[in-house]
RNA sequence: GCCCGUGUAGCUCAGGUGGAUAGAGCAAGCGUUUCCUAAACGCUAGGCCGCAGGUUCGAGUCCUGCCACGGGCACCA
């Protein structure tokens, strides 16, 4: 890595001038305007202005203790002290043989590989997967991808809400009210409507409710009969969930929903009070965090006052059982970002339960989704969309451009080509914009097939596989790279950045870095493709450019299939 | 009331530790195909970066105060 070593130079340049300096503080990074050269630091102004010294003086004399003659053909002091570093196109060339005989494509697998527990998706039991939940369950395989690529162990674990109140009204309305007919037809409508029902019915009938109650309190008993009900629930909904996730392509490692845990709340309770993290407090049982000035007036409740444990309760006990099981260095939750007080509650708990365990623990929120009047979705009728719709659309509106576009293609060859288009195009549209910010939803922006979209790179790698198909090619390090137009050595200073993308995005669990990489190296080879003729190319441009073009492919395939979208061969 | 976010072009959004003239896509307008996929490329137009102060060589970025919007704040998850 060309950045790394040039980084590396400065920082032993500058601690020979200033021997106090912390390395760390002095980064390399890719210039903003290619006109001030490749890389730039402005480690040296900051530096300056601690010392207060002046920076360009500084920068000069840090520079006269620097030789990188053999990577850069410049090294400038700009403006009020930037650094500024021109790569020769001889390094650049010979940086891009590595890849080609077989070494690392344009990143280092992490120096220390760390265990990672991430729990993404948890949709609930009984109810359809909706827009809702697609931002965990993307954001979360995303995440898991890079993480994998870059050497990491991550077990993934999806929680999902298979216990809860909610199963008295679902067990009365299965018990009295269930069409046979409808539960074949659509299990998941069939037992929404039952919720609907009985939730409404119990709106004006206390009888009803407290009927509810009495089954919930028969299932939470081992009652026979309703626990049988509530695993052939449970059944019918995995069978769904796996269906999106099968479309999807998203795998999980273990499916650990939150009744699993729920032996082991009690415990939980217990020994948090016997340790005196938590007390009784108007009948529940409580933690206060008097010493935290951003908690003190938000107690957390692990038990309510009817004796029951709650959400909290459920992800203490997931917490122990995580952390006992796979014994990892960092646990990821993705939700949204409503439940950011919650998690802040259980991560505080958690250190003052176990204070010695140097686990780290993240999580990773999200925005909501919101409609075009920037409220909460809903569609017109009061639905959400469901996943399910929304992936059909997603499908539907690839096959109809699909056909436009090649219609020489068979059918089949159409149909297969929207599904990763269109799967592609709804993955891209969540993972690209900053996950913090609210999400308003709108068909025809997640649905796009053209402009930065997932889209617009599967083409770009497509026009490239186009080229291999018309020839065999040998690549290796013997192929000669030769690097003149400015079209080519955008392409391959592009390349040099898809290591130091991935490291950000998993530094700030952010994929959307990823996306806009991909996007720019995407325009940079479409450039290139318009000005640089490859197989019309006389030799040794030919083979230097099929290089080109075979390296962008590889980071495009990688750098998509890390975001857990597909490629394809033609379209 | 307190806490967490958000406010950037007509629309949807990017803008790592403060850095050089604030960037894309869509929509609008004008071009480019005897040539490896035009799902592409080029050009034009479009901006008090919510408002007002402050910190400094330098602020979309940091601090304070307002305004607007979203969310959270003990028995839902």
């Amino acid at each position: 890595m060309l950045y790394r070593e040039i980084e590396d130079r400065l920082r032993a340049a500058v601690v020979s001038v200033l021997p106090e300096a912390a390395p760390e503080s002095i980064q390399v990074r890719p210039c903003p305007d290619p006109q001030f050269g490749d890389y730039q630091s402005v480690a040296l102004m900051q530096l300056a202005r601690q010392r207060r010294t002046n920076p360009r003086q500084l920068a000069q004399e840090v520079v006269g203790r620097l030789d990188v003659s053999d990577i850069c053909s410049s090294v400038e002091v700009a403006g009020p002290g930037f650094i500024n570093f021109r790569l020769r196109p001889d390094a650049i060339a010979q940086a891009l043989k590595g890849p080609l005989s077989g070494g690392s494509l344009f990143f280092e697998p992490a120096a220390r590989p760390r265990t990672v527990v991430i729990d993404f998706s948890s949709p609930n039991v009984a109810k359809p997967m909706h827009v809702g939940h697609i931002r965990s369950t993307i954001l979360g395989d995303a995440l898991t991808r890079v993480m994998r690529l870059l050497g990491h162990r991550v077990i993934t674990d999806n929680h999902i809400g298979d216990w809860g109140t909610q199963f008295g009204k679902l067990l009365v309305g299965w018990k009295t009210r269930l069409d046979p007919a409808a539960l074949v037809a659509d299990p998941i409508a069939e037992l929404e409507r039952l919720y609907r029902e009985v939730n409404t019915a119990s709106e004006s009938d206390p009888a009803v409710l407290e009927e509810a109650r009495r089954e919930l309190v028969k299932l939470q008993e081992g009652d026979e009969e309703n626990l049988r009900i509530w695993r052939e629930m449970i059944a019918l909904s995995q069978t769904q969930f796996d269906a999106i996730y099968d479309r999807l392509d998203i795998a999980f490692d273990h499916t650990l929903g939150e009744s699993f845990y729920n032996p082991r709340l009690r415990s939980v309770v217990d020994e948090l009070r016997r340790r005196g993290i938590a007390r009784e407090s108007e009948g529940a049982v409580v933690v206060f965090f008097d010493d935290d000035p951003q908690l003190r007036d938000h107690p957390a409740l692990i038990q309510k006052s009817d004796g029951a444990a709650n959400y909290a309760t459920t992800d203490l006990a997931t917490l122990e059982h995580r952390l006992t099981t796979w014994k990892p260095d960092l646990i990821i939750y993705v939700t949204d970002g409503r439940q950011q007080l919650h998690f802040q509650q259980i991560f505080a708990i958690f250190r003052r339960w176990h204070p010695d365990v140097p686990v780290d623990l993240a999580h990773v929120w999200f925005g909501s989704i919101l409609g075009p009047d920037n409220r909460p979705f809903k569609t017109r009728a009061g639905e959400v969309i469901k996943l399910a719709d929304l992936l059909d659309e997603a499908e539907e509106r690839a096959f109809a451009v699909v056909s436009e576009k090649s219609p020489e293609l068979p059918e089949a060859a159409r149909r297969e080509i929207a599904r990763v288009v269109g799967i592609g195009a709804v993955k891209y549209a969540d993972l690209s914009p900053n996950r913090q910010s609210d999400y308003v939803f709108d068909w025809d922006r997640m649905l796009a097939l053209s402009g930065n979209t997932a889209p617009y790179l599967q083409y770009a790698y497509a026009r490239i596989r186009s080229i291999f198909r018309r020839g065999e090619v040998q690549l290796d390090s013997g192929t000669p790279i030769v690097l003149e137009a400015p079209e080519e050595l955008g392409l391959a200073r592009g390349l040099l950045e898809f290591g130091l993308t991935l490291e950000a995005v998993v530094e700030d669990y952010r994929p959307n870095l990823l996306c806009t990489y991909l996007y720019d190296l995407a325009g940079r080879f479409a450039r290139f493709y318009e000005a640089c003729p490859v197989l019309k190319a006389d030799e040794p441009q030919r083979s230097s450019r099929l290089a080109l073009c075979e390296l962008t492919g590889r980071v495009l395939q990688e750098g998509l299939a890390a975001l857990g979208i597909k490629t394809l061969e033609q379209m």
